[in-house]
DNA sequence: GCCGGGAATGAATACGTATTCAATCCCTGA
DNA sequence: TCAGGGATTGAATACGTATTCATTCCCGGC
């Protein structure tokens, strides 16, 4: 024996009015008079009643859904942009059908259920879209953006930071600082994060004649930092700085140096990028480079909401700054 | 001009069906002609038909969504707890609402949110229900288990660890280990979980005579850790040991130790709680209590799906055990 | 007291699916 | 060939809301 659960026309039954009353009261906008609203609420304060977004939903055709797509949520600079995200969306009235992602590129079973759900805008971080999925969502008319990412410029609507400038102002500090012997510790290399600081940073040193750059592949993981800067220096022992590929990775770098042995930064120097929380706890202290998190999301929001709003809409690309954030991961060799 | 989007009366009459075969096709369960199926699927992936979940859950009175309602998804305990939901969810078929809540109960406007969207269950971690709210979602018919919390036994279900015995294990481990002089510093004390590690770890000091624990209180937080050991060693020079209400309080304390000189565990020795991801990195290595995360969330969401399935079900509590991870934060003091 | 007009209201309908119920199909066995 | 019966199928309807359109209400101005 289920429960009943009451609908607008049990309320109106109550109240004495129509259903489409009911209506008017709870999706607002309409004019109702004074006199039946209060007798609207009345009873339906006593029902209980709540509207059912799904039949809303099926007449408006808004959904007030966004869907977000996630891929890591384990590192903290993820789970920051989530929480700022719901922040945002939440201000808006919209809410949140949540994805955890594992691949790189979103999977169909995925885009699936967005589309079946009817989620007026999809946000997806740190992963990518194929051609065939962009266009899937497209015939769906349904916004999407990519946050921290890009496929190719005029496929759709993205929101990252300038991480082939970034990587370039690292590279100057390093150089500045008169370090000599670099490496790298990148993420995935199918990644546009990864690549675009690999050749910021690789670019500079070249104008600036340094030729020589160690590359240690890997993954956005702890484990992968602590295990690929070991190696670096079982392999190249002159190494003095280490540009990591993201702030997790420098911290398990660090790690991986200091049970070698190694003194962080009187040895060798160490950036990352993100400026997660952890950076700045005094066990680590890196210096490393801030993504201007909240306008990012502010930014991303704004856009998918234009998007929304106005579904031809061409797609948009912003490009964020960010800036150093020095500590003391970076010694002076001069 | 807003872009067709394709219904099952679409791809019926295309495929020369009726719309009742199409939702047939697509529904499962009830059978079709081998023929007839194929010409459905044929017509449905020509219109790149995709059916309509609120439309479905309108008439089935089935969303397949779970709401999901959080706190300090920064908390990397809690980010490791979404991800094992979800995978646990998706795998059943069921889609996650999303809520990033701030306060310790949660907040109407949310309860209000999940009722409308008419999500077959919720689960709530790290947070507390009041007794309307409680109410609310089962008049609505809505399952609801809280994760990690518990409020009266016989008001709903729940999984959580036993803070309490928990705490008392770590009590006789520092005891064992030769420390004197305890302090605890607190989670807010309007937690359960807080109140049962305090409640667990103050007795079993007094059942060995131990009756001086000095008390530091504030909120889950690193930077709360941070200070409050810092003014602890200041106020009480002579403390030995600092059990920490989570993980992240304990590498807070760690740090702020540090900074003032103190070596941990040589001259203070800290145990944690929750066993965390950089818990276990060399920079910490801290000694703390194992929540069987998986365990949990499996349990968790059992418990939830038979109350889905039968919605008279009597509530469930279920407590479940962890064990000590020794590391090297803790010092033998004998 | 009456008229005009804008505001408020209700009846009816659409949204896209699942499901019931009656009708039809197809196949088997005699 | 035909009857019987289970498997398929389609027409119709319900789900709970928003919205259109026609009607009614109410009020001020004459």
């Amino acid at each position: 024996m289920t429960k009943k659960i009451y609908t607008s026309e049990d309320v109106a039954r109550l109240a004495g009015v129509s259903q489409a009353t009911v209506s008017r009261v709870f999706a607002g906008g309409t004019a109702v008079s004074e006199k039946k609203r209060k007798k609207v609420l009345e009873a339906a304060a006593k029902l209980n009643y709540a509207l059912n977004a799904h039949a809303r939903s099926l007449t408006t055709r808004r959904t007030r859904i966004i869907g977000i797509v996630m891929r890591n949520i384990g590192n903290p600079f993820y789970s920051a942009v989530l929480e700022i995200f719901y922040d945002r969306l939440s201000v808006l009235g919209y809410h949140i059908l949540f994805i955890n992602s594992e691949n790189e590129e979103v999977k169909e079973s995925e885009i699936r259920q967005l589309i079946e759900y009817n989620v007026e805008g999809v946000i997806i971080t740190d992963a990518l879209l194929s051609s065939p999925a962009s266009e899937k969502f497209n015939r769906s008319d349904i916004a999407v953006i990519l946050f921290n990412r890009y496929s190719a410029p005029s496929k759709g609507s993205a929101v990252f930071c300038d991480n082939y400038m970034a990587a370039k102002q690292i590279a100057t500090y390093l150089l500045e600082t008169g370090h000599r012997k670099f490496a790298f510790i990148s993420g995935p290399s199918t990644t546009s994060t990864t690549l675009d600081r690999l050749k910021g940073f690789r670019e500079r040193l070249q104008q600036k004649g340094v030729h020589d750059l160690i590359i240690e592949a890997g993954d956005y993981t702890y484990e992968n930092g602590f295990r690929s800067a070991q190696e670096l220096v079982t392999r190249h022992s002159d190494i003095d700085c280490m540009f990591c590929g993201n702030d997790i990775i420098a911290l398990g770098a660090m790690d991986g140096l200091r049970i070698f042995g190694y003194h962080v930064p009187d040895d060798i120097s160490i950036v990352g990028f993100d400026n997660i929380r952890m950076s700045a706890w005094p066990s680590y202290s890196l210096t490393t480079w801030e993504q201007p998190l909240e306008e990012m999301v502010d930014a991303t929001v704004k856009i998918l909401m234009e998007e929304i709003k106005n579904k031809a809409a061409k797609p948009k690309v912003k490009l964020m700054k960010g800036k150093m954030i020095i500590r003391n991961s970076v010694k002076s060799r001069k």
